[in-house]
DNA sequence: GTGAAAGCGCTAACAT
DNA sequence: ATGTTAGCGCTTTCAC
């Protein structure tokens, strides 16, 4: 037969469409001998709500879209989205809400996820990985609630977000270094237009102060590869370092690598130090100590602030959460 | 203004709901002159469907729901989920649909996506990493179409995938390992009740004849941790091998830890192949010989297999795709 | 080729 | 506490 829609039901249980709706919602005036007529006949009939049907009168969709703006490789790479992904689909399906994918990467997609969006079809917005800047965070104002995993460069203010304290990671791991006795300590950022690559600088110059000279600094853009051509740039520019804090342990992996070609011992010449504890700091050799962000933490968090604010909280405040040095064998 | 609806779009173009929606849905049955019209009003009032509405008259919903059956950690390290998520959301992105993600590790899970696509939720199913007599499969039966990305157990003839020739694959690299002039080639395999850890193990021994004896396999789970173990268990077991295949580049990383602590050298010593060619086959030291997978086509082979049967084909044949060696270092 | 009208299944306001 | 009813925005016959 049919799929048994809200009056089978009502039928079934000899009530109204209406009481069923009522139960349905979790309005509390419904009878007691009417609640138990009711969820029988919903598990006789086997019925599901449309939501479909729901929405065009609730003007509520049951789903959250989650636009992820990163050019594809990255993707492909970080053990960061799975985190957030699984931890979303978690936290939403307990609110019975459903987790929508989206990419942003180029016009296209972005004329696509603004339609989706502005049509009305996403209760919320989770934004991953936006690039300062993006035509994008215009083009959603006004919609439904958007918050985003990590600072958006430019919108701290606007829209909310849950991070990692990237400045203190960087700090924690650079004074790791000092403590150790290093004296010629370099760095090999990320890209600068991303919370990462700027505060990761940022902690590293807060502890070396003006030892954090411009020779001593190298820019990657997450890659293994960028790591490894950093490195090298590095190791010609100041022979004598003797201590390199990675922005990525991906990166790191890189210029170990670059390390070893130039026939570097790890730790003993150079003390190698990456960020992120994600599952190749334990792949290379030797393994990297590195400094953890709470990534689930932190799309907890996130998906938090979302949902407040689905709730109908006017404003929630960003968090930041601490980082934490893992040693192992690299420094 | 409120959201503009297809009414007024009609009514700004002088014509009547039914020719709106006959040109959104491209029936050929519109005047040139009304076709115009109503373009222009629709760009002028930036009219979007109501998919909600769409959905309550045509039973079709404009999603498909993904299925991650994994326990958790996996999906953490594994590049084969992202490159599935990104494909399957351009692809499907081309045809309107959007991608939903629901997870199905524990029994809770399970029956809400069961839930979702009984309900009536999506217009198809994507079953990823789904496991050998999951109860889902059963559920699942008589809903909307489903295919799988990698073959399920069990059901490959139920159930439409797309996959690599792990067969193949591991023929490739264990007649590579031959004609190498090792002797004593080992195994260590991934789970047996996945189809890379029965296949990988069959093409191995479809090179090795009697030779892939008991000794010389051993199990892991995917893990690099259980790779180290495995590893270990095969040195102590057989400290004559000179060669070992590795069921994945995860597990190789493990392999290649042990066989450092051992005093192993490699490829020297023994040499190594791993299966995948992720990102950790070029992290570790030394960088993987391994198999690749053509994840991504095997990812739009199975989307192609999924739209196929939306589109109404009854019946759709099982993709099986080439792996191919890729030589590095450890071999 | 186009308009009119009947619902799709549900919620919420209103009555009682 | 419950029933009744008016739509939500759209597609799709059915007439013309």
């Amino acid at each position: 037969m049919k799929r048994p829609t809200i009056h089978d039901v009502a039928a079934a249980a000899g009530v109204s469409r209406g009481t069923v709706s009522r139960l349905l919602n979790g309005d509390k005036y419904v009878s007691p001998a009417a609640r138990v007529a009711i969820e029988r006949a919903i598990s006789e009939t086997g019925y599901v709500v449309n939501r479909a049907a729901r929405s065009l009168v609730t003007q509520r969709t049951g789903s959250v879209v989650m636009v992820l703006s990163e050019p594809h490789e990255k993707l492909f790479e970080d053990p960061n989205y799975s985190t957030l992904i699984r931890v979303a689909i978690r936290m939403l399906a307990e609110r019975d809400l459903s987790l929508v994918m989206m990419m942003a990467g180029d016009e296209g997609d972005r004329e696509r996820v603004v339609r989706y969006v502005r049509g009305g079809h996403a209760d919320g917005v989770l934004l991953v990985s936006t690039h300062a800047g993006d035509p994008l965070l215009d083009a959603l104002g006004g919609g439904p609630p958007a918050v985003s995993c990590g600072a958006v460069i430019g919108r701290e203010t606007v829209i909310p977000y849950a991070a990692a304290d990237d400045r203190l990671g960087a700090r924690q791991m650079t004074e790791y270094f000092v403590g150790l006795g290093r004296r010629r300590i370099a760095m090999i950022t990320g890209p600068m237009d991303t919370p990462g690559g700027i505060q990761r600088l940022e902690g590293f110059a807060d502890v070396l102060g003006r030892k954090a000279t411009q020779r001593l600094i190298a820019h990657g853009d997450w890659t293994q590869a960028s790591g490894e051509r950093a490195m090298t740039e590095l190791l010609e520019r100041a022979p004598d370092l003797d201590a390199v804090f990675v922005a990525s342990d991906l990166m790191a992996a890189g210029a170990l690598a670059a390390l070893r070609a130039a026939g570097r011992r790890v730790p003993d010449d150079v003390a190698v130090g990456g960020f992120d504890d994600s599952s190749v700091a334990v792949s290379t050799h030797p393994p990297l100590t590195t400094i953890r962000q709470p990534l689930a933490e932190m799309a907890q968090e996130t998906l938090r602030l979302l949902l407040a604010l689905i709730d109908g909280a006017g404003h929630v405040e960003p968090v930041i959460l601490p980082t934490e040095l893992v040693i192992r064998e690299s420094a």
